[in-house]
RNA sequence: GAGGGUUUAGCUCAGUCGGUUAGAGCGUUGGGUUGUGGUUCCAAAGGUCGCGGGUUCGAUCCCCGUAAUCCUCCCCA
């Protein structure tokens, strides 16, 4: 009804809203888990531009993506004095830019390992639903320059510990090896062969996911195709030796963990620098949109990108979708903490003099604040209230003439009186 | 991108078999005698009934379109 409102697929984020992913105060809370837990686990944090060189994308993620080919933000730039022209993306994924910085500024030179963390909006121009938004937000991980499955297994570790910390009981975690890029190639042509010749009585789905991203032909939500596909070949069969034992040593890891998955034999990703290990985390409890994280190794990127050949593993990790499972599984957060002080002036006189005793207060680091609109008594104290005030300070005329002020203990419903020169010194106290 | 549902006050929802001033609860604000709360009582403010057309003497209610949102696909975080 407003003239103007949030564009399609975006959300304000406000003070006490009624859904979680709109509410400022779960994702502070949500926030303050990301850096605690990165910071115990050693990965810091890297910010880079909202929009990249088009170019990038299309290399880092692949031309043949859904991403790439239908749900960017491309821009192009105005001509400048010779006519010449930007191509630029806002970012639809976090890997990508992180690994530009990471090529950008040499960071490989700094230390052996890298370990950055992202918490950033991410674009994609997709059909809005619930939990899947045109701008949404991913906290993600990058780990470079490791090649070994341990480092695999504390990337995972760190994101089931973040769901964990947070209070999401009921997760899934599913994980595959999809090889190098080389084995899963010859896999991909052995799988189009075989189901070329059943091409006619499969889905239309599928018939256009031979075409385009064959490996999701397993993923079918259709009997039929499953049925056709039953004997299809198995990725597994086609591993690469070094893939194969890269993933049985991480999978002895999570065991050694006691961190529960699930093998999924077809799990795919979107990207397609993924190599060896990929994975997903999955919550029962968010519609439709299930997938709360997802990530995977991608050792050819770094140098795809013009850096040093660097192995890499990451995952991107879904906030909004995150704020969704928590409010449906009612989790319990931290409450807001309450304020110290809320002055009650009563009186024209009494609401000048506040603007000096709250900045006062304030300067001595005393959180308050005050009643601006000179409204009656029982309003004041109720917003006190609301605020969750240790203190409300009530004065007016009489109190001003006698520099004190009433301060009166909400809890305990006792008043003192209070010199004001006493009066930051008692309150931090 | 495909199919379907929903759309009435800030929030959650009633309602009008098409007919004069569209309701409730919560929230907000004021008041229950001069300046003291979380309970309670009274009252008020707040809606072009998503938007645009059409049918009709008359539409918030019927029809069409459109937008947003939700669900199922697609895809993904």
């Amino acid at each position: 009804m407003p003239k103007y409102v949030a564009p399609k697929g975006t959300h304000d984020i406000l003070p006490a809203a009624k859904d979680w992913v709109d509410d400022i105060a779960k994702w502070h809370w949500l926030e303050s888990v990301v850096r605690e837990i990165t910071r115990t686990y050693g990965y810091e944090e890297i910010r880079t531009p909202a929009f990249e060189q088009t170019d990038l994308f299309h290399r880092a993620v692949g031309e043949g993506t859904d991403i790439v080919t239908k749900e960017m933000y491309d821009f192009e730039t105005k001509p400048n004095i010779k006519g010449e022209t930007d191509k630029f993306t806002l970012r639809p994924e976090g890997t990508a830019p992180t690994l530009r910085a990471y090529v950008e500024h040499r960071l490989d030179l700094s230390r052996p390992v890298n370990k950055l963390y992202y918490l950033a909006a991410i674009f994609r121009h997709e059909k809005s639903q619930k939990g899947r938004y045109r701008q949404h937000h991913q906290f993600g991980v990058e780990a470079l320059g490791a090649s070994g499955a341990e480092i695999d297994a504390e990337v995972i570790a760190l994101a089931v510990a973040f769901f964990r910390r947070l209070g999401i009981p009921n997760l899934t975690l599913k994980i595959n090896s999809v090889g190098t890029v080389a084995s899963r190639a010859r896999y991909v042509a052995a799988l189009r062969e075989y189901a070329e010749p059943l091409l006619p009585e499969m889905s239309e789905d599928n018939r256009r996911r031979h075409e385009t991203n064959a490996l999701r032909m397993l993923d079918s939500k259709s009997e039929r195709d499953q049925a056709l596909l039953a004997d299809a070949p198995l990725l597994t069969d086609f591993l690469d030796a070094e893939s194969q034992s890269h993933h049985e040593t991480l999978l002895g890891y999570l065991d050694d963990l006691g961190i529960v998955y699930e093998s999924d034999p077809r799990l795919v990703r979107g990207f397609d620098y993924y190599v060896k290990t990929a994975f997903e985390v999955q919550s029962p409890d968010v519609g439709a949109q299930s997938a709360l994280a997802g990530g995977g190794r991608y050792d050819a990127l770094v140098e795809s990108l013009g850096g040093q050949p660097t192995p890499g593993i990451g995952f991107g990790l879904g906030i909004e979708r995150t704020l969704i499972a928590l409010q449906a599984l009612n989790v319990k957060t931290p409450d807001a903490p309450g304020i110290a002080a809320f002055l009650c002036p009563i009186g024209d006189a009494a609401r000048g003099a506040s603007v000096k005793l709250l900045e006062t207060l304030r300067g001595a680091g005393i959180v308050c604040d005050a009643d601006y609109t000179g409204r009656r008594m029982k309003a004041m104290l109720d917003q006190a209230d609301a605020l969750h005030a240790r203190y409300a300070i009530v004065f007016g005329d009489d109190e001003l003439a006698g520099g004190v002020v009433n301060v009166r203990d909400m809890a305990a419903k006792t008043q003192a009186t209070v010199a004001l020169d006493a009066l930051t010194a008692f309150l931090g106290t």
